[in-house]
DNA sequence: TCTGGGGTCCTCTGCCCT
DNA sequence: TCTGAGGGCAGAGGACCC
């Protein structure tokens, strides 16, 4: 109701009543496992899981004929293959996904300039100003349902409703379901007039607000909250002790059907980062440096692509138990050359005691800017040029010109080629080697 | 069950400075 | 010179999202 309640000041006999946004929430159903039957159509009706295929992988997505054996997105492979044996596991094709999640998009894009990608399947759609041209949420949103399926042969699902957060919560009961009898169609577009957003809302558990995960779950369960009507009804002070005050109010407009946040199309990245899973512990420096330099190499290539710099390199170290610890180190300008950000995730590395294991390790770049005038080296020692400037362009423009492997840091050299920092097929774990 | 990768945002703590 | 309060910032960790 965020956008239909009048604003008026009590100092003044004006009221301001503003018409309600209408915002669409577009999500793909089962994307990667949708784009994958495309190309494999003799898998369709089985069930089909995409993800990691090692013992450390997890599923990036699977169909409703996998989910109907319990089986979900980030659910650790193994126990996937245990629910469903009879499963078809497909390694998954990242760039793939990318270039048609880019067409899907476009598709968006002839109803609204207004589009704000969540990720690769889905997006925010504000179509406020789009519905004299299309017709209303509920006819745009069928026109945008029937061209994905025509032009890319991909079902997805439509939350109508006058803010982000209801739109989505609408589209998720849009959503084909998993019965007992196997899948089921869902209705595909779901409107919630402003009207009703506050019984939509409340009448669902908490688990189902954006920003509840199982911690707050459970800490809110203590509070003798269950559903988002209990959480409305629990006085804001209470909230904000229980959970702090920016998830506290957050949550407590959210409960009450409040959110006035815009449909935004860009941002400007905070961070970039690359991390890495490996099938076997680490347990050496060596060893470690050696992804380090790769991971960093990843990132820089990254950040001088969008013109950027940052000046805070973290280093992150996942050990053989699962406990995960975090180094970082801030410099005066902002890096962009792989040397320089390897450098400085090697010296946080080199504090760190890795004898009992790594199974992860990943380097991330934050307090980014635009890229500027590459650090000097003080470190002579290290035999790092004045200015690794004309290095990096000189890479960057052989990497376009004959593709990422045709160089890298000396360090992924092996018999084989070189050994870059995975991407794609690999996201969702490593192979098993 | 035994947990990926790429992100964002928040909280807490300690340090430095005024 | 010492002490304490408070703000700003960096670093670390955690929760959450897809």
């Amino acid at each position: 109701m965020a956008n239909t309640v009048p604003r008026s000041s009590p100092a003044s006999d004006l009221v301001a009543v503003s018409t309600p946004r209408t915002v669409l929430h577009v999500d793909m159903d089962a994307f990667f496992v949708s784009v994958e039957l495309l190309r494999r159509p003799e898998l369709r009706g089985r069930p089909v899981v995409v993800g990691g295929s090692g013992s450390r992988g997890v599923v990036a997505a699977a169909n409703y004929e996998a989910r109907a054996f319990g089986v979900f997105s980030a659910m650790p492979s193994a126990r996937a293959r245990a629910l469903c044996p009879a499963a078809v596991f497909l390694p998954g094709d990242h760039a793939h996904y990318s270039e048609v999640s880019g067409r899907v998009m476009e598709v968006f894009a002839r109803f609204t300039p207004l589009v704000e990608p969540l990720s690769l399947d889905e997006a925010f759609l504000d179509v406020t100003g789009a519905r004299r041209l299309h017709g209303d949420g509920p006819s745009i949103a069928a026109a945008i349902r029937s061209q994905v399926r025509d032009e890319e042969g991909l079902p997805c699902s439509v939350g109508v409703a006058s803010s982000k957060f209801v739109a989505k919560l609408a589209s998720k009961a849009a959503k084909p379901r998993v019965t007992r009898s196997g899948p089921a169609e869902g209705s595909g577009v779901r409107l919630v007039e402003p009207d009703d957003e506050l019984a939509f809302v409340q009448s669902l558990p908490i688990g189902e607000l954006w920003g509840v995960g199982p911690v707050t779950e459970e800490r809110l369960a203590r509070l003798g909250v269950v559903t988002v009507a209990d959480l409305a009804a629990l006085p804001l002070p209470t909230l904000e002790r229980a959970l702090g005050p920016a998830l506290g109010s957050h949550l407590h407009r959210l409960a009450h059907a409040i959110d006035d946040r815009p449909v935004v199309v860009a941002t400007a990245p905070k961070s970039i980062s690359h991390e890495e899973t490996y099938a076997t512990d680490l347990t050496t420096h060596d060893a470690l440096r050696r992804e380090v330099v790769r991971q960093s190499d990843a990132v820089a290539a990254r950040l001088r692509r969008l013109g950027l710099g940052g000046r805070t390199v973290t280093l992150k170290v996942r050990f053989g138990d699962f406990r995960t610890i975090t180094r970082s180190t801030t410099s005066d300008l902002p890096l962009t050359s792989g040397p320089a950000v390897a450098r400085a995730a090697k010296a946080l590395l080199d504090e760190v005691d890795v004898s009992q294991g790594v199974r992860l390790v990943g380097v991330a770049v934050t307090s980014l800017g635009v890229g500027g005038p590459q650090q000097l080296s003080l470190v002579a020692d290290e035999g790092l040029p004045a200015s690794w400037d004309d290095a990096s362009d000189a890479v960057d423009r052989i990497r376009s010109r004959f593709g990422d492997r045709a160089i890298g840091p000396a360090t992924a050299a092996t018999s084989d080629g070189l050994d870059l920092a995975r991407r794609g097929a690999q996201q969702w774990g490593p192979d098993e080697r």
